[in-house]
Formats: C-alpha cells, sequence, structure tokens
RNA sequence: GCUUCUGUGGCUCAAUGGCAGAGCAUCUCACUCGUAAUGAGAAGGUUGUCAGUUCGAUUCUGACCAGAAGCUCCA
C-alpha cells in the first residue's frame, strides 16, 4: 500500500482514527447483540478489528448490520471523553465483562487504568482516541471480514470472533483501497498459478502435496541448475543424501525430542525391537555425515556442501497455503564447516550469494531482513544450549551485521532450536509474510554429531556450522515469482519463451522448422499451428504470458524471415532468423527482467 | 489443530426435495485469416466421499476429504 493512498499521511493520527474505529465497532456491536463479550480491539497496519466472545457468528449479513449500526454512532457524533479509575472501582465498572476484569487483573500495581466513553459505550482502554465519533466518516468503513482468533494469542485459550474492518475519511478512498485489494488478489499464485498450469493439488494425493505441472516443474528445473552452477561457482561442494533414516539419526541432531510432530514417521516410534524411520525435515545430519567421512584437518575448512535438497514436513492441517506452505518442498540447501576465524568472511559470502540470487530473480527489492533471536525467558525445552552459547552466538551475529551494514529487524524467539538466524523475509498478495531466505550461525550441533578438525597446533578442535540457503525453497520462491510478475516471467526462466504462430497451413512446415531449430539451441518453443485467426493465437500466448511471439505468414517464408511481437505488445518487426535467436540469447544470458 | 466460509463437466457459474443447464476450453468439419473471442456440429456429470432422514436427496442432517481467509505453529 503507498502512501499516497493514505490522506491521512501521519501514521499516529490513521492509527489513532482506526483504534476509534474498532471502539465504533465494539459499541455497534453491543447495541445490537448486548450479550456479547469484548476482549481486545486494537489498530493495524491496514484498518483495526475487534476480538468478541459471541453466541452468533459474523456472517455476512450480519456484519453489514454492523456497518450500519457503526454509521449511525458516527452521525450521532458522540463525544470520546477518557476517565480514569482506581483499580477497585475499575473492576466493578467491568464486571460484566470477564475479558476486561482478566486485562484489569494483569495491569501491574500503580499502572493508571483508563477508560473511554462514548455515549452510552466505555471501554477499557489505553488510548488515544478521537475526540468524537462525529470525525469518522461512516460510510467510508467497511468491515471486511470475520475469522477466529485465539485469546491472547494462545491456542490452548479459548477461540473468539474477530472481525476486521478498514475505514477512511473519504468514500473515494475506501473504494479505491478495496480495488487495490482485488487487483492484488488477480495475482495470487495460488489462483494464477493454477490457471496458468503451474500446479495443481489433488485430493487423493493429500494437502500440502502440490503437483507441478510441466510448466512449474521447467520454471524450477530452471532455477535449480542456475542456482547449483552459482554456488559452484562459490565454492560449493555438490551433495546427493538419502531422504530418509533411522530414528537413531535424527535422535543424534534433537530433531527426535524437538520436532517429533513435525516429521513423517515409517513404522512405531516407540517400538525399539524394530527399524524405525522418518522422512527427513531438514538435511543437516545427512549432510554432516559427508563431513565425517574421515578425519579432517584446519585445511579442509571451510567446508561448503550444497545440495538441491527435498524436505518432508507434517504441517497442522490448517497451515499449507499454495506453494507457500507445504508438506514436501525441494530446497537450495547448505551447510558451511568452519572455523571460528572464518565465520565473518564465510558468513558475508553466504549473505552475497543470497542477495545475488534473490536480485537476479527479481525479488531482492521487496526483502526485509530479521535478526532471528533466542527468547531469553522461554523454558528451556525449546533451545539447545545455555545463556552463555547463545549470546555469543547473537554477539558475533549482530557484529557481522552491523559491519556488513545490514538493515535489519530484530525477531525475539523466532529462532532455530540451535542458533540465531538471520531471516530474508517476503510478503504475499495478502501481506501475509514469510521466510524466503534463511543464514544461521550454529555453535551447538556439532558437537553433538561429534564433528572435530584437527587445528595446526595438533588440537582436535570443534567446528562452527552455517545452516544457509541461497534461493530457499523452489516452490515458495516460484509462488513469489508468480506473485510478483503477475505471471509474466522474466525471459530466461519462462516455462515457454517462445510461441511461432503460423497464419496460414502453408507456414506450417516453415513454423515447424523455426521452432525446432531454437529448440536444438535449448530454448523452449511451442507451436500454435491451430486453425483461429493471428488475433487469438496472440491473444492465448499473452494471457499465458508468453514473452515472445513469431509470426509467420507467406511473406516470411518468401523472404525467409521471422515477424516477433514481444508479450508486452511492443512489435519487433521482421527480422532474420540468425538475429531473433542472438536476441533471444542476450535476453535469457542477460538475465533481463525482459 | 482452531474459527468462519466453500465444494455442480477441465475452467467460470446457473437451477431444483421429483429427467442437472449455459458460456469458455476440448474434439470433428468448414474457414487459411495480420493483432484481444470465425461458423456449424459433437462429446463431456454417481452434483467432493460415505452414511442418515425421505416414496424420492445434487438440494435437508452428520462424519470424513479437499479448497479459501484468519488464528496458532513454522528446525
Amino acid at each position: 500500500m503507498s502512501d499516497n493512498k493514505f490522506t491521512f499521511e501521519n501514521e499516529e493520527y490513521r492509527r489513532t482514527y482506526w483504534h476509534s474505529c474498532s471502539h465504533i465497532l465494539a459499541q455497534a456491536v453491543k447495541r445490537l447483540y448486548p450479550e456479547v463479550k469484548l476482549a481486545i480491539g486494537p489498530s493495524i497496519d491496514e484498518g483495526f478489528y475487534y476480538d468478541l466472545d459471541s453466541p452468533v457468528s459474523f456472517t455476512p449479513d450480519i456484519l453489514e448490520k454492523i456497518e450500519g449500526e457503526m454509521k449511525k454512532i458516527c452521525k450521532e457524533k458522540l463525544k470520546i471523553e477518557r476517565f480514569e479509575l482506581p483499580r477497585a472501582e475499575a473492576l466493578e465498572l467491568m464486571k460484566d465483562e470477564p475479558y476486561k476484569v482478566e486485562l484489569i487483573n494483569d495491569l501491574p500495581e500503580g499502572e493508571v487504568i483508563s477508560f473511554y466513553k462514548q455515549g452510552e459505550f466505555t471501554d477499557l482502554c489505553a488510548g488515544p482516541h478521537l475526540d468524537s465519533t462525529g470525525r469518522v466518516k461512516g460510510n467510508a468503513i467497511k468491515l471486511t471480514s470475520a475469522t477466529g482468533a485465539y485469546w491472547r494469542g494462545d491456542e490452548h485459550n479459548k477461540m473468539l470472533q474477530r472481525v476486521y474492518g478498514i475505514a477512511f475519511p473519504k468514500k473515494d478512498q475506501l473504494d479505491a483501497y478495496l480495488k487495490e485489494k482485488e487487483e492484488a488478489k488477480k495475482r495470487d499464485h495460488n489462483r494464477l498459478g493454477r490457471e496458468l498450469e503451474y500446479f495443481n493439488t489433488v485430493d487423493v494425493i493429500g494437502q500440502g502435496l502440490p503437483i507441478l505441472l510441466p510448466k512449474g516443474a521447467r520454471v524450477i528445473q530452471t532455477l535449480q541448475r542456475w542456482v547449483e552452477d552459482v554456488e559452484q561457482q562459490h565454492g560449493y561442494l555438490l551433495t546427493k543424501t538419502p531422504l530418509l533414516a533411522k530414528r537413531e539419526l535424527y535422535k543424534i541432531s534433537g530433531h527426535w525430542d524437538h520436532y517429533l510432530d513435525g516429521m513423517f514417521v515409517l513404522g512405531d516410534p516407540d517400538d525399539y525391537s524394530k527399524d524405525c524411520f522418518a522422512l527427513r525435515p531438514m538435511t543437516c545430519p545427512f549432510q554432516y555425515q559427508v563431513y565425517l567421512n574421515r578425519a579432517r584437518s584446519y585445511r579442509d575448512l571451510p567446508m561448503r556442501l550444497g545440495e538441491t535438497s527435498t524436505l518432508f514436513r507434517n504441517e497442522d492441517s490448517g497451515e499449507m497455503h499454495g506453494l507457500i506452505r507445504v508438506r514436501q518442498f525441494t530446497i537450495s540447501e547448505g551447510h558451511l564447516v568452519l572455523r571460528p576465524d572464518q565465520l565473518e568472511e564465510e558468513f558475508k559470502d553466504c549473505l552475497d550469494l543470497a542477495k545475488y540470487c534473490l536480485d537476479t530473480v527479481g525479488l531482492l527489492d521487496k526483502c526485509t531482513f530479521r535478526f532471528s533471536q533466542w527468547d531469553p525467558a522461554n523454558p528451556n525445552n525449546k533451545y539447545e544450549g545455555t545463556a552463555e552459547q547463545w549470546d555469543e552466538a547473537q554477539r558475533v551475529m549482530a557484529q557481522i551485521l552491523d559491519d556488513l551494514g545490514v538493515d535489519y529487524t530484530v525477531g525475539i524467539d523466532e529462532a532455530a532450536f540451535y542458533g540465531p538466524k538471520l531471516d530474508i523475509q517476503y510478503k504475499n498478495v495478502y501481506g501475509k509474510e514469510d521466510t524466503l531466505v534463511t543464514i544461521q550461525i550454529d555453535m551447538l550441533l556439532a558437537q553433538r554429531y561429534g564433528m572435530v578438525y584437527t587445528d595446526k597446533d595438533g588440537e582436535k578442535k570443534t567446528p562452527y556450522i552455517i545452516h544457509r540457503t541461497s534461493l530457499g525453497c523452489y516452490e515458495r520462491t516460484l509462488a513469489y515469482l508468480i506473485e510478483t510478475y503477475a505471471g509474466a516471467l522474466p525471459t530466461w526462466m519462462a516455462p515457454e519463451q517462445v510461441r511461432v504462430l503460423p497464419i496460414t497451413d502453408r507456414a506450417a512446415d516453415y513454423a515447424w522448422d523455426v521452432a525446432n531449430k531454437l529448440k536444438k539451441k535449448g530454448f523452449r518453443v511451442e507451436v500454435d499451428d491451430s486453425s483461429n485467426t493471428l488475433r487469438y493465437k496472440i491473444r492465448g500466448a499473452q494471457t499465458e504470458k508468453v514473452p515472445y511471439m513469431v509470426i509467420l505468414g507467406d511473406k516470411d517464408m518468401e523472404n525467409q524471415t521471422v515477424s516477433v511481437r514481444h508479450r508486452s505488445g511492443e512489435d519487433l518487426g521482421a527480422m532474420s532468423y540468425e538475429a531473433f535467436e542472438a536476441l533471444l540469447k542476450d535476453v535469457v544470458d542477460s538475465k533481463a527482467k525482459k
């Protein structure tokens, strides 16, 4: 959402406006359904919500009714007044609102307990707020959805109903916002990717197990080959390790204790009289076996191992989302085994590599960086290692990030169980953020695996490990590429780069000649020799986002030329076959966004 | 896993407690064409699955499966 779409340029004002909207929402609900209990109602980045404990479920009809009541409240121009109460009186005032009582009881001793009152409605709230409900433009409010949300964000608590809304000072701004949201949905990879036949899902295969159709598979293959080559240039050694292992391996790694629920287990995990296997949810312990193949010297380090690695994670059923969150995926995985003195330089190269990959595919501009740390307050069952080890790992990582000038936010309790991470984050068309690429420092696991090297001084020492990816999971990356380019992928990675369109049957043989010559050069080419009109053929190629169309008629045959058109609508005119092939090669080699 | 919603041909959508319909796509024939929908015809369905209610269920009920948004989770 660009800033100029908001008239309230000032974020604080915008937040206040939306916060007051959430109170108006609660007031409207209370008027219509007095039995509803109130939880919390803040502003968010785009709009506001209120969490409600309600016996009725908020269907679209009911949301409309509530919107109507909100309009009335705005028209009533109710004065919004703040007041404070001592704890006992505050509890008395809110005695019919159990969630508010809980909030008050959790406020520390001596904290000011403030309320905001508008007309007959009073809410426990720290504020701030507008001075009157009349400040809010009633017909520029839209309640966008009603969903579930756990009380206090804890899945062990009751699930409340959350009503989301958005509001603007002017009706046309609301309309523009809603229209923009509609447009964004048209780029949704989960819709576009199916429409364009990149992937599909099938009931009998199961949730989170997408089928990559020929086009999607081709894009991913192109990316994988390229990433493997780039990694080779960065000194990575390619490995191919098994997709499953006995439970004993995961016991060493700690995954059996930390991650059993997330694994697909083959066999009875509790029956030790028989082998029990599990599909791998990560590559680490497998790739470590490469290091452990023989005794290592300090001269072997850094050892950079890369693998195009397929992983399996038994995500909860509600977590799957298109290609972004799946149960089986393939990642550009890698582990670096290092001496401590090599940490900074190698970390820097990992970051450079990731940035290079993301920039080349065109995603870097919209990425943000998150320094994911452990939570010292979290009980020890989530994280391995001591506080000293964590402090050290995070200190080193912070130092490196600062030295590299990385602009990052800090994510507490976002670390891996074995170490802090630099996560490179990306937002989908709905604004939901996921990790695209991660680089992690691990000072713990090498010891668990007995990984050592003999140093110059003859001493056996424990190396550091960096876990990293250069382009993330290919499925997720493909999803973001589809959304970013609205399906029109850059030519070098497009599944179909050229479509040859003969206008008449007389040109069909010539068309196949041209197509076959291009195919032999490694370009991805299709021929549309259907009996449709040229206009129709072009429309087909454009809706399928094919970068180049080669149009062949009698004239082209006679002159041995090809008439070329780009999907953008640009007409490149007639040229020799050789000229077109050279043009295509240039575009693909340069990996230009065109 | 939780809340709410959804499931009718490959896709987009109608309809109904009593014979399931259209457009696009597909196939056949005709057309051989220069920039966003050429004409005619054909084929395509156990209405997600399994139970229940009913004389009769695609429609009502339940369970399951799958899809969507959000929550929670995400080594």
